[in-house]
DNA sequence: TTGCTCCTCACGTCACGTGAGGTGGC
DNA sequence: TTGCTCCTCACGTCACGTGAGGTGGC
């Protein structure tokens, strides 16, 4: 028999809050080892601490609660080390997208604003292996083009297909004004690969994307920068042209995995216009 | 003349979402150049983007909205910086804390719950320099206390009385049940101190320590790790005595700023009993 | 004229904290 | 018996996101 404790013992016990711990109870983490069915008072036993032990740094750590349960509740050691070590994972990137915004804003404060010279170009069709999901949000937008180019150049490679230009992609306006909506990235390959089979099932299939006349500006430097560039670009269109709601185009002509270091990114932000 | 644009346009410019736009008007914060007194229509000037890319990277440093109306009006460079400069620090803390909960959470995981030799000890009234807080958060003990001792051992110092012993702290039961309770620090003195006139007006003056009854577990290590102590202890207690709703007593018998290496920090927990 | 953009509520999110008002336990 | 602990609502926090329902602008 282990000894059994009030809520407040057990919170001197665990150095949970008694709040936190009526919490836990309510959505089913950590309930009482009793309650009392006519006052409702709770009874921790004190063989409960090594769970709470556990809880309280996965709780310091901000994993979600409903991760935490199943941390607790994970039928083996293997499955629970796995949420938390995916958690580890999304802390490291966190201090990187931080370190990277400090950066970002240290070189706004010293910098100010950039000038870009903004061209106008007519952009013709182009036919290009394709891939387009509806909703990609921004925090993603990242790890999703990582994935989709990846995808994109193998598929060119594995069908005989050298690509004919940088890879793009272009982004729907509820991208930017709501942080969620349509991606397409596409690499140019030939015309003939039309007419041709490409890869097997699954596999991105040719397209023709539609071209148009943008005002154009080379975007240099990391993409945490980019609003810089599409504030001159949009600036310059706001100004001198008329703007049209079609999806902003990004043309990556110099990045990863080419290139190693940010700084030396380039990238053509093409923002549409009417003719 | 600037041009001006609607939010949507001013969203792509500046990678802020129309509702965090809306919001940020909502609030006095980046209201937008121009209203629309009949339709509500927001127009927003091109040489409001400097502005909102200084707030996304304050946001995306998760700064408060608060703060950041307090650095985007602050009348000058300097204090600008300084709110900047004391976030940085703070997101600095919190990784080091992060850090200190990741190891925590290894080592919780590895050796599973410690045990921890406890002893019964009467103590007995203590000649001592206080100084006490009705409500300290759990969050700002560290800083409290690392205050406060400083405090102390100088006002001991000047006052020309050798600390007669280990300097320790008494933390009230709200403490752990509501993570904001009263804290006690003490630096022992000798008796006769009571008998002189000590420090200037604001110093710590010598007081009397109440005694008592105690159950003791000596806890190595970091003070992250205090709660696998106060466990081991506190479910002792629970099977064998009676715990008294008074403070617990934390007794450092070696600890910062003697030690450096948090694994070599020695403390005494004091969980008080009935006789 | 037809979509599309924009508007304003009202409510939801997440993990508790903050009281209010009341009762049980020692 | 007297405080003290414990209980359960109900509401607040923070920075927007998610619709609903409606109107203006090109």
């Amino acid at each position: 028999m282990t000894a059994v404790v009030t809520i407040g013992e057990f919170s001197r016990l665990t150095h949970l809050s008694v709040k936190a711990l009526r919490h836990y109870h309510d959505i089913g983490l950590l309930a009482p080892a009793h309650v009392d069915p006519g006052t409702g008072y709770r009874r921790y036993g004190v063989d409960q601490v090594a769970q709470a032990q556990l809880v309280r740094r996965l709780r310091d750590l901000d994993l979600p609660l409903a991760e935490v349960v199943a941390v607790v509740s994970a039928p083996d050691e293997q499955t629970r080390n796995e949420v938390i070590a995916e958690h580890l994972r999304r802390m490291e990137r966190e201090l990187q997208r931080t370190q990277d915004v400090v950066a970002s804003l240290r070189h706004l404060l010293e910098v100010g604003t950039v000038q870009v010279a903004v061209e106008h170009r007519t952009i013709g069709h182009l036919t290009a292996l394709v891939l387009r999901a509806a909703a990609v949000a921004r925090i993603d937008i990242s790890a999703w083009c990582t994935e989709s180019f990846s995808t994109l150049y193998r598929a060119a490679h594995a069908a005989g297909l050298p690509p004919t230009g940088p890879a793009g992609a272009s982004y729907g306006p509820a991208f930017f004004e709501r942080d969620l909506g349509e991606v397409l990235a596409y690499v140019p390959v030939p015309e003939a690969a039309r007419l041709r089979c490409v890869g097997g099932a699954g596999s991105p299939a040719p397209e023709i994307v539609p071209g148009g006349r943008f005002a154009v500006g080379l975007h240099v430097g990391a993409f945490t920068e980019f609003d810089r560039t599409y504030a001159a670009v949009g600036a310059h269109v706001a100004e001198h042209d008329r703007a049209l709601p079609l999806p902003i185009r990004e043309i990556y002509l110099l990045g990863p995995p080419e290139a190693h270091d940010p700084g030396e990114f380039r990238t053509e932000v093409c923002w549409p216009i009417l003719p």
